[in-house]
DNA sequence: CAGTGGTCTAGACCACCAG
DNA sequence: TGGTGGTCTAGACCACTGG
């Protein structure tokens, strides 16, 4: 007696994927239609649905109103990078945290970041610079601008024992962000900070936050000579 | 009452995600239960489901059986990277793409090779140079090796006109993959195919394949000068 | 043990779009 | 215009886990 199998959708999931990785439905290939595979499954065509749309959904396969469901043909891969807080990811690697306030300003903002973040000419932002170390070596350098009109509150914090992006994520949650990642040569200051040499390549990233269409910062973070930053996908 | 509003799932999931930005829930409270907000919204259970699962899969809310849902704390942001194939990416710009194979090589993987692939000792592999051009402007170096035993056919392959990249897709396609960024300074070689000067800070990308826990191959990119990578999330 | 989310079902209607 | 996926429903049972 064939045992039931259990006929979850991630059994559905699952053996769809195996099938399109041995070729059974090639790229480019047409699938059954969700209520001929319930049918060979043995399950509700919901099940299938919700299936074969988590496998849309990665990317594996294009489904369409009545021309049906396709393996895809170049399948676009996405990695997902987790961006955390920098406490937490120097915790999860058992190491110290620290975190160091270098300088705190309130200015106008300068032409370039009125552009970036489209303020108006004589917006007032708040200007930090910020350290953040591993077992006590320089693990990262951090640049942001604050903009004051989005964040009121933020005159009042001084940023001494919590850093910006901890305190923004508790006041700004959920947020949207533009984010870059690039290669930069080690300034003076950059240099001094993470202990090496100037003209080090330096593993740089830039965020651009909203709030509900509000521009609410911009930030410059710089990593320690050998950053690397991994992901699988 | 008020008139009957359409309860689509991402009503739901919209409005709810409204009431965590404006601090209905705050950070860490305990929403309603599925069948409360269900009568609420006027719809089948499974629609809320389906409307917070889909926030629970962006990091926005925390969900687990008998205690219930709750705004998560630190939400994990979570940036998704389209990797897409160079060809298409450079086509995307308006630009025109050429590629050029520099280098074909038949070795028997280096020991760090072997290591970093989990590799017989005598593994034979593909070494493969390659450049990547937009406007016949230096834009990506790849340096490549193949695990020849994961696939044969491509000792056949003479990548004269199509891109490991490309080639390897068509071949294997669905692959896991782990993938690492760095910033590196260029050497002599990458100084001169990618016209800068030597020690200029250089965007690197890493990647190892797999296909069917069975190593495929290891690539090593490394883009032009001032090279971006961005995304929104 | 009991409350909550996780999933499945059988059926239904709708939206889109290729023929 | 008919076929296909997209979604919703009302109900059911299960799995996990806090009290």
């Amino acid at each position: 007696m064939s045992e039931q199998k259990r006929t979850g959708f991630q059994e559905v999931r699952d053996e769809v994927l195996q099938r399109i990785e041995d070729r059974v439905w090639p790229q480019g290939a047409l699938l059954p239609t969700e209520l001929e595979l319930a049918a060979e499954f043995g399950c509700a065509r919901a099940t299938v649905n919700r299936a074969l749309r988590e496998l849309a959904e990665r990317g594996i396969i294009d489904r369409k109103r009545k021309s049906g469901t396709r393996v895809a043909v170049t399948p676009v891969k996405q990695a997902k990078l987790d961006i955390a807080v920098m406490r937490k990811q120097v915790e999860e690697m058992n190491a110290t945290y620290r975190y160091a306030l270098v300088k705190r300003q309130q200015i106008t903002a300068p032409a370039w970041l009125s552009s970036q973040l489209s303020l108006p000419a004589d917006a007032q932002v708040l200007h930090l610079h910020c350290m953040h170390y591993a077992d006590n070596r320089p693990l990262q350098f951090e640049e942001r601008w604050i903009n004051i009109a989005a964040v009121p509150e933020v005159v009042e914090a001084d940023f001494e024992s919590v850093g910006p992006n901890e305190w923004l994520l508790a006041e700004v949650p959920f947020s949207n962000a533009e984010i870059a990642f690039s290669a930069v040569a080690a300034s003076d200051q950059l240099a001094e900070f993470l202990t090496c040499t100037t003209n080090t390549p330096l593993f740089q990233m830039e965020r651009t936050t909203w709030f509900q269409q509000q521009p609410v910062t911009f930030v410059r973070m710089t990593f320690h000579p050998g950053y690397r930053m991994s992901t699988r996908y």
